[in-house]
DNA sequence: TATATAATTTAGTCATACCTAAATTAATTT
DNA sequence: AAATTAATTTAGGTATGACTAAATTATATA
């Protein structure tokens, strides 16, 4: 068995290489909140187990075993996040914290249980995917919001999950995956979005609306 | 915050405490399959920490906010075991050792509404009582199923939870608390109990009967 | 009482995972 | 190309919580 902490590595290192990018140390160390030298020193441990192929200053990248354990325990995550707020009711900007403990200590078996009561749901609530039993991601296809001009409709995806103060004021909107909008106005490449969630005017600003993810952009009449 | 193996300490001196007799290091060192001098260790930081009285060689005792400290996480644990077992299906024999890892990452939060959905019951899947939030435990008299003479009856209170192997054997016969049964035939100080479950028939053995407790107990008309 | 046995504590190690400070390597600027 | 700056690694240290082996204290027996 993995140490808790080492488990956060392989996690942390998935994600930072889907968002693109060689992952450096220092990039890692930021994420985990941990100094640069830490990182190195869990690293060379990581290498010697063979998940992690790692070359002096030249980033980290999973191997096969070690992506197999990062897409388990991001399945535990999001599968305690998504039943934490159907089972329990717990709020969307809470289940993150919560799920980042419990994700190292549930078992296969508990796990089991939850996604048949869940229904075997393919995403948690922030619209992230559940990678399925044997690690299989559904990619989704979305622009961040930043990419959206006047007058163009769509359908909120997915919404960054670790800032709780983020996830309450887009709860505020009613802004959760599955959630349409219309852009009324914006600035092209400065100042705040203006926008129509089901006839209810909002607005969003561009550092918020970094962490907004869409699809079925469509351009509307205006009503 | 307490580290995990503190809290781990804490509740086996409760429980250990309660059992009777005072609690030394060696009986505290099987509890936690731990060496006796790794205990001594530990009991040194609780002490500094003022959770636990110690005078050398004589054994240790919780204080009041070592007491505290225990409850919440016993509560934590029979709450996790009770959860897991009606909400999840969780077989009574797993959700011991499910909630030992459960019982130290919850949150209150989530805990409140477990306690919600189960309708802030009193007693976990093996009868134990959950204290409730202020610490408080209700007791239950009940005697071991070994002082049960020919021709009682009685109901189950209470039965020994960290045995999984026991628990599916007592859950073959149905031996849940508040199951009833007559004791068809034993003989003094030895030899198994032989009852009446709802009609059929069970051989107990004494070591398996020491780790029933049960209340209730009433000469009854032999069928 | 003297001695043998059992329980407990002390002393010193080990692994994990973090830290800081210094040294090294890489990348950028002049 | 040389020098500056930034990133990374090494070296050495800390705290936890386990371990073994040896020393100490308590208890039981002769």
């Amino acid at each position: 068995m993995l140490t808790q902490a080492a488990e956060d590595y392989l996690k942390s290192i998935y994600k930072l290489q889907e968002k693109g990018g060689k992952v450096s140390t220092g990039i890692l160390a930021d994420y985990l909140n941990v100094k640069p030298a830490s990182v190195t020193g869990m690293i060379k441990k990581l290498k010697s187990m063979k998940l992690v192929r790692h070359e002096r200053y030249q980033g980290v990248t999973l191997t096969d075993a070690g992506m197999v354990i990062a897409l388990e325990i991001i399945r535990h995550h999001r599968l305690l996040e998504l039943y934490l707020f159907k089972a329990l009711g717990v709020p969307w900007d809470g289940v993150h914290e919560e799920a980042e403990k419990l994700e190292h200590v549930i078992s296969e078996d508990v796990e089991a249980r939850m996604d048949a009561f869940l229904g075997y749901p393919t995403t948690d609530p922030h619209g992230s995917p559940i990678p399925d039993k044997n690690g299989v991601v559904l990619k989704t296809h979305s622009i961040p919001m930043t990419d959206l001009k006047n007058g163009q409709s769509c359908v909120v995806v997915e919404v960054n999950d670790s800032d709780s103060a983020l996830l309450r004021h887009l709860g505020s909107f009613n802004l959760y995956p599955g959630t349409a909008f219309r852009v009324i106005e914006v600035a092209p490449f400065e100042g705040p979005f203006t926008i129509d969630i089901a006839g209810q005017q909002a607005v969003i600003g561009r550092e918020v609306a970094k962490h907004i993810f869409v699809n079925n952009v469509n351009e509307t009449d205006n009503v």
